[in-house]
DNA sequence: TTTCAACCTTGACTGAAGTCAAGGTTCGTC
DNA sequence: GACGAACCTTGACTTCAGTCAAGGTTGAAA
């Protein structure tokens, strides 16, 4: 009944994978949740019991240390969540929640170690999806070591506009303050540097904005220099 | 005939791997590679062209941004290197250079991406790897978004006086200036925050370490009060 | 529409860590 | 053992970004 509105997991980028049944049918027997936005799915210290595949919705990672939390990562469609500590058999050193309606396919860990020995489709996708997230934690270590709030900020700022193709605005995909947790920074010290961005060519209202001259801020991330007012 | 001295991969942390036939025979079939310190193995930018397996030794994952250049990341043996982007086929973010003199097995691109799709060993051999480099950098991440320079260090430390054993003396695997990029400081934040310690009751000589009150700096590194000064 | 709570902005201040520069130390090599 | 290069330390200064605090805005629900 509930089976044609359901997404089966199908990786967009990387490696072309023909629609597998051994796939399609494990997906069909995963359970899929449907959760709210808010919805904690697992808590650092645990130890993981289900792998999740995220198929629609965000999924916000962070760490709670003391009072304070910080966002580690967000993860959007399609994937995987604790495939690494399910395989290694580990507990958790980051804590999940979703930011939206989110969607979620559920797999037991019992169930995820011995389909990857036996399945080798099954390992493929895991194996991609460990990829995947090894290339974009590779980028964000590489950014928090080597650039400052305000570059992040502006290449985050281009990489958006370059998603809505030039000229269109852009969509802040959720709060100020949660960027600014995306980001590595403070929320004032996000809200202090889109300030400034205003001066640079940036029109920013409420959760829209328009890049106005973005080889100029290309321009500005590589001299790192943020006081050069290129307009009028 | 170099056959007996050549270490056969096998990683000793995580799943116990049973030694396979299969992965034994694709290490000897494997080229070996003997490289000095400070060599070059391949760089950001760059199409990977093989998968490198670290056998011995230390390789430093760096990117150079402009003059300047950061480490990201230091590995040991046993691990993989390129195993994301070869199976991504994306252009490399990092680059790397031997610390040591090492050994590495060498496999082609070509040979990874055909082999992890039909020997299954193999396909376990690339996730476990995955699965812990995914471990470490969500890791680094954590401590870098989350603590300050000098409780990375000190929790550095607390690791290598744990694993070297009570009493025993510390030696520092590498260079300081190295352990400071290690540990995402400048050299000179090293050096202060090292002078700093040893009112604390750390020890240190050139290369060489002493903890003499460990439970005192696990104290320290959680309240983040570090002019507390608790020797006489 | 009103109201309240969550979110955002701004200012003033603080603190952590980077940079620059000037010695000092260590270590490998001849 | 003397030399030089690479490495380390220390000091003074700067910059970046976090914290605290006080308003301002926005938006959802009554």
């Amino acid at each position: 009944m509930a089976r044609m509105d359901r997404k089966v997991p199908q990786r967009q980028p990387s490696a072309a994978r023909s629609p597998s049944n051994t796939i399609d049918s494990l997906w069909r027997n995963a359970a899929l949740e449907q959760v709210p936005a808010k919805t904690v799915l697992f808590r650092e210290g645990d130890l993981p019991d289900s792998l999740f595949v995220l198929s629609e919705g965000l999924i916000q990672l962070y760490t709670s240390c003391g009072e304070a939390e910080t966002t580690v990562l967000i993860v959007k469609p399609l994937t995987c969540l604790l495939a690494g500590p399910i395989l290694r058999n580990e507990h958790l050193t980051v804590s999940a929640r979703s930011l939206q309606p989110s969607h979620l396919f559920r797999l037991g860990a019992a169930d995820v170690r011995r389909r990857v020995g036996l399945d080798s489709e099954f390992a493929r996708f895991i194996i991609d999806d460990l990829a995947l997230m090894h290339d974009l934690m590779m980028h964000e270590l590489k950014s928090l070591r080597t650039t400052t709030a305000m570059q992040r900020l502006i290449l985050w700022i281009l990489a958006m506009h370059e998603q809505a193709g030039s000229g269109s605005a852009i969509e802040l995909p959720f709060h100020k303050s949660l960027l600014a947790g995306r980001l590595g920074m403070a929320p004032e010290t996000l809200s202090r540097h889109l300030a400034h961005l205003m001066k640079l060519g940036v029109l920013i209202r409420g959760r829209k904005m328009l890049v106005n001259d973005a080889a100029g801020l290309r321009q500005i991330v590589r001299d790192g220099d943020f006081d050069a007012v290129s307009l009028p």
